[in-house]
RNA sequence: GGGGGUGUAGCUCAGUUGGCAGAGCAAUGGCUUUUUAAGCCAUGGGCCGACAGUUCGAAUCUGUCCACCCUUACCA
């Protein structure tokens, strides 16, 4: 409602500022979504409203008003008060007004107070939230059905990561927080509910920079008699819905760099990606060449690391950074994708393929794997790995394979990393930019 | 983990060669009836990140540790 001069109004906010001038005074008080000046005088409060007021009120407090609307001198709409009462005390003071907190750490730890001060930390957190409502808008109008599975879990599994553990009491059981969706979003499929997703946090043991935080949240959605070619339209479809939702336009610019998505995105096989920025073709390497060539380009690796993980190495260095552009690497290794199904066509390859968006991986996504013989052999491969040292490889689930062991339908899988498209979308640097309350060292 | 930087009042920041711990905002007490980073006068506020050392004397120099940021390595 559009509100003109002299019409009565009763308002609410925090003040943020105060100016006395002895028989009158200004503050500015401010809510989720406005500010706005009020002006308190003698003569129209009384003397003992007004001392009280003067006395009493502090920068911080939470105040309600009622008066007239008029505009000042300089034009600016202000609220003549002729009554208020007290809603809430605040009884620390809030940060510098000009300058608002600068210190990193102290902007984090007390995050309610940095997007009190400065609106373009709370503008971040506004647009996640229309970033995820549009991707469930999206995914509900596909006749996508929205579910919830275990945090908790007997068994971790669905990616290669280090897991949280701990223990349930009345049960006397080890339990594991989930690092991925993946396994429980299937035996769905097995189950007859075609078309799942689930966006939720989850949690992995390992190193915090500005990429990665120990629980964060991804979207997995699968489909039943789809393949990773329907997936991927999928994905380039809800990339565009969501951008375009979020942003206004296709057009996205991070860190000063721009990308236009209104382009069909870039399909680039894996081996001949590896091929157009290292000049070589690795598909038929051997264990040694793969050792030279990692050498030669002073890239550090361990060196009983099996073949696969030299070449995720190369791929890595050599590609990821490359992918600026919204770009789908397909037809992965099997050996990095134990989940994933093979392709009829290409010997150890798998129907698999990975989103890159100005040099971060945002999807990963294949046929899933529905063959209960073959799911056993790549997870026995995995524990092989583990065995040899590789702590991030995946674990034999028996209860995940007697599932497929009841007939699972071919399927398309997708997962997508939300806080990364949260920090493309709001141009942040850090993923703790846009995680409200990042995972910080006790102080 | 490696390399670089930072840490001083509630907040934002100065602090000289090693010589009494400072300013602005915020707070408190005054003056001020159209200000808007209001103004003027006054007051209070500090384990100078922690510990040890050098020194007559350390915020300042040295060492160790802690936290954060940047960079680099690993997982998304």
């Amino acid at each position: 409602m559009l509100l003109g001069r002299g019409d009565t109004v009763r308002i609410a906010g925090r003040i943020m500022s105060k100016r006395v001038h002895g028989k009158s005074a200004f503050i500015n008080i401010q809510d989720s979504t406005d500010k706005i000046q009020l002006y308190f005088r003698y003569d129209v409060l009384g003397e003992k409203k007004y001392i009280f007021f003067k006395k009493m009120f502090d920068i911080g407090d939470f105040i309600n008003v009622s008066g007239t609307l008029f505009r000042t001198h300089t034009g600016e709409e202000t609220v003549n008060v002729d009554d208020y009462t007290l809603l809430a005390k605040s009884v620390r003071p809030l940060p510098e007004k000009w300058h608002g907190l600068a210190d990193e750490d102290t902007k984090l730890r007390y995050r309610y107070l940095d997007m009190l001060m400065n609106p373009a930390v709370k503008e971040k957190f506004v647009k996640r939230a229309k970033m995820i409502s549009a991707m469930r808008d999206f995914l509900d109008s596909h006749s996508f059905l929205e579910v919830e599975t275990p945090i908790l879990q007997p068994l971790y599994g669905g990616a290669n990561a280090r897991p949280f553990s701990t223990f349930h009491n009345a049960l006397e059981m080890k339990l594991f927080l989930r690092i991925a969706t993946e396994l429980y979003l299937k035996r769905l499929i097995i189950g007859g509910l075609d078309k799942v997703y689930e966006i939720g946090k989850n949690f992995r043991n390992e190193g915090i920079d500005r990429m990665h935080n120990p629980e964060f949240t991804a979207v997995e959605v699968y489909q039943a008699y789809a393949n990773y070619n329907n997936m991927m339209e999928l994905t380039e479809k809800l990339l565009k819905h969501i951008t375009e939702q979020v942003t206004g336009s296709l057009q996205c610019s991070y860190q000063s760099v721009a990308t236009d998505l209104s382009h069909p995105f870039e399909r680039i096989h894996f081996w001949e990606a590896i091929a157009r920025w290292t000049g070589e073709d690795f598909s038929d390497a051997t264990r040694d060449e793969l050792l030279k060539y990692l050498k030669s380009q002073k890239i550090e690796f361990d060196n009983n690391a099996p073949k696969h993980t030299l070449i995720d190495e190369i791929f890595k260095e050599m590609v990821e950074s490359n992918l600026i552009t919204p770009t789908f690497i397909t037809d992965y290794p099997i050996e990095l994708s134990p989940l994933a199904k093979k392709k009829h066509d290409e010997k150890n390859t798998v129907e698999r393929f990975e989103l890159f968006w100005y040099g971060m991986e945002i999807a990963n996504a294949f046929t899933e794997l529905n063959d209960p013989i073959d799911q056993r052999q790549r997870f026995e491969q995995q524990m092989d790995y583990r065995a040899k040292g590789d702590p991030e490889a995946q674990v034999l689930d028996e209860e995940f394979i007697t599932a497929l062991e009841h007939g699972m339908p071919p399927a398309g899988g997708l997962g997508i990393g939300i806080d990364r498209m949260a920090m493309i979308l709001t141009d942040s640097y850090s993923i703790r930019d846009i995680i409200i309350f990042p995972l910080l060292r006790p102080k």
